[in-house]
Parts: structure tokens; sequence; C-alpha cells
DNA sequence: GTTAAGATAGTAAGTAATTACTTGCTTGAT
DNA sequence: ATCAAGCAAGTAATTACTTACTATCTTAAC
């Protein structure tokens, strides 16, 4: 009796309104400027009328809060399987790194969305929601890092924050990469090699010959 | 008798009120987010009103086009002096990274801009001469890697095309930093640290104890 | 030099298009 | 039968851009 049969698409209950909304919008975010994606537009693209969208959420920022709260969600998600799968500190810093791509290929939207929040003006809640995932993945950065400075990993006058800040700019790179070629694909590729000059430049020994990962 | 007196703050010839359009455009963009830069917004900090401005451009993107045409000419302008005022080509890097940063630092509205209109959907003329700026900007990066890496100053196994998305990206973090801070100044101090991680990366020995660089 | 003509740069008040959001009514699941 | 969920057609605000008119500078005849 609770099941819910999904033959009908219209009148669907709120809560998978919801999520096909965030869904909507971060399908076109990867397709068109996020500031070009209005309401209108969402609604188009779930099929229904504009109108129908302030059945579910008050206001847009409400919706851009919820596509943000899912981005939140997911990634730190994903960051934490990947860091706990792996017992070195090196290795796990790799394994985020990958896996954050990973995420951002398959979403090559959510990034510029971040972005655009973080340069919103006033104090709105996406925007707060974009600093809080930043502070949260930083912190568990910042942890790693000096993990493998203790452990030796890491060069030991590594300056920790600034390997955080490189770490978030690599990411960076990437996405402006992927914007310049049109391909988010391959940042897939391309991932392994930038990083591959990041984990030298934070490595303990830069070594010429030592493999220091295996994961390949 | 060609001079002209500025006295007046009216009536400038359309060459300067175009010069003085991109300096408008330029400083609001470092107080509020790119996209919300209205022609009533640019009016208002000249001290004009929006119709004025159509006297100098024909649209909005013709303003754009010019903001765009002046940070390529100045910030390609600031890359070359600082190239040639150096012997090395790792040397000639660092320059290159702390004048594009004091730049940024400077004008900090003007990445937000460039990754703006690098997600802009159509062809547009703006975008065209970022996406332009981006690939001078990288062929003389392209160029230096490879020179360092020829005289051995760089690894010699070194992923050229890694090494200059990385340098890109490790200025876009940077960028994202002062954002989250909200402070662009703090970029200047931040810059040198954050270099010091990439130059490990890229350099031939990693060394310890050995000073590459003497510009300090 | 003075001054009238002509071009340039300004203003004020439009305009059509687009935006987020509302309202009154209808549909459909339970 | 009830009520959440949807539709169609609004609304006010904002946008880039236009139009009709005015002020100012330049220039050349006198």
């Amino acid at each position: 009796m609770g099941e819910r049969m999904t033959a009908s698409v219209k009148h669907l209950p709120a809560d998978e309104r919801r999520a096909l909304t965030v869904d909507a919008v971060v399908e076109l975010a990867a397709e068109q400027n996020p500031r070009d994606i209005t309401t209108a537009a969402i609604a188009k693209r779930m099929g229904l009328t504009q109108g129908a969208l302030f059945r579910h959420f008050p206001t847009k920022e409400a919706i851009l809060q919820a596509v943000m709260a899912w981005v939140a969600e997911r990634l730190l998600a994903r960051v934490d399987k990947a860091m706990q799968a792996e017992a070195s500190p090196i290795a796990a810093l790799e394994a985020i790194f990958l896996t954050h791509i990973d995420f951002v290929a398959g979403h090559p939207g959510v990034p510029r969305m971040m972005f655009g929040e973080l340069q919103v003006a006033g104090e709105t809640a996406p925007k707060r929601m974009v600093t809080t995932l930043i502070k949260h993945y930083g912190e568990r950065l910042h942890k790693l890092v000096e993990d493998g400075k203790a452990k030796g990993e890491l060069d030991a006058a590594l300056d920790t924050e600034a390997a955080v800040t490189l770490f978030i700019g690599t990411i960076q790179g990437l996405v402006m990469q992927s914007l310049l070629s049109g391909d988010a694909d391959n940042m897939r590729h391309d991932a392994r090699r930038v990083f591959a000059i990041y984990r030298r430049g934070v490595g303990r020994v830069a070594g010429q010959g030592a493999p220091v990962g295996s994961s390949a």
C-alpha cells in the first residue's frame, strides 16, 4: 500500500519531484551556462509548466540550495569512501582526486555552478552550502596531508595549507581545460597526468624511478 | 590645438569614454558578481545615463569584448616583460606566475569574468577573445617548459601539457581561495607558497637543500 | 577674434522581451 | 470526497536597447 507506481508521469509526490528537479538542474548546468538556467528551462526539461515548480519549492534559490545539498552529500560521500579504501595518506589523496574528477566529469555543470554561487553578492543559502562543502573538503585534505607528513610519505617541510589550495586548484585547472576543449571526458585521462606532477610536488622523495602508487 | 582639456567631465571624446567604460567594468567586476554588471550599473559608475553608453558601444557584448581586449593586451604584455627579464626558464615561469597573480590581485574581477565568458553558450566575440588569450598564454608556457626540459632545469620526463594545465590551475586555485576568504590581497602571499610546490613538482631535482631560484 | 554651422556626446523617457513568482481553476490519486 | 499536484494565464520588475531632443565642442567663414 505504501508502494508508489511511477506509471503516470504527472502527479508525482513532492519528494520525488524535488529529486527530479535537482536532476534536471544538474543536467542543464552541464549543457549550458548555469546562469541561463531559468525556472522555465527547468520546468521544460521536466515536462512541466513553470508554475508547477513552485508547488515544491518556494523560490528559485531554494532549488539551487537543494542542488548544492545534493552535490555536497554525494561528493563528500564519494570522498569519504575513497579515503577509507586506501591505507596510506598519499594513496588516499590520489583516490580522492580521481573520484572527484570522475564525479565532475560525470556532472560537468556542478563545478561551474559552485564557482558561480561563490561569486553571488549577499549571504545566500546556496552560497553558504558551497563554502561549507569546501570547508569540510579542505579539512579532510588537511588531515591527510598532515598524516602524510607524519608518516614520512610527504615532505616534512611541506606547507600544508598551500598543498590543500593547490589540490583544489588542480581540479579547477582541469575543469577550465575541459571548458576550453568542450569535452569533459578527457578530464579523466588528464587527471592522472596532472596529479603525477602534484604528487611529485608534495612527496618526500621526488623520485625519478621509484614508483609511488600502484593503482593503475 | 590638438590638445584636449579634461576640465569638463562630460562630452569626452569617444576614445576616452571607451577606456573609462572598460575601467568601470573592471572595477565593478571586482566588487560584485560579473553577471550582475548591467549597462545601468556601468553607466551609474561612470556618472552617465544608461543610454549614453550606446553612443560608444553598439551592444553590451561589444563592451565586454573591449574589456577582454584590454585584459589580453595588458596581461600578455606583463607576461612577456616578465619572461624577457629572466634568463632561465624556471625563473621565467616563476616571474610569470607572480606577475599574473599580481595582476589578478589588482583586478580580482578579471578571472571571474574570463571564467564566466568561457561558459557562454554560443560563439561570442568576448568568449573568443578569452580562448585566444589562454591559447597564447599556454603557448608561452609550453615553450618555457620545453626549454626548461632541454636545459635540464625541469624533469626530462615531465609531461609538458600537464605542466601547463597545472600552472593555469594553480592560479585558478588561488582565485578560488581569495573568493572564499573574500580578500584578494592574500593571493600575493599565498602565491609564493603554492608555486614552491609546483616548482618541486616540475623541477629536475626536487632538492631539499639546493636553492633553485634567487628572486626573493 | 567672433560667430554660425555641423557634428558629437549627452539626457529623459520610452520599448519589447525576459524574469521569478502568483492566482484561479482543473485533474487525478487514494 | 478530499487534497496534493498540475495547468494556463496572469503580474511586477528588470533587462538591453531606441528615440526625440538638448548641450557642448570643433571648425571655418567673416
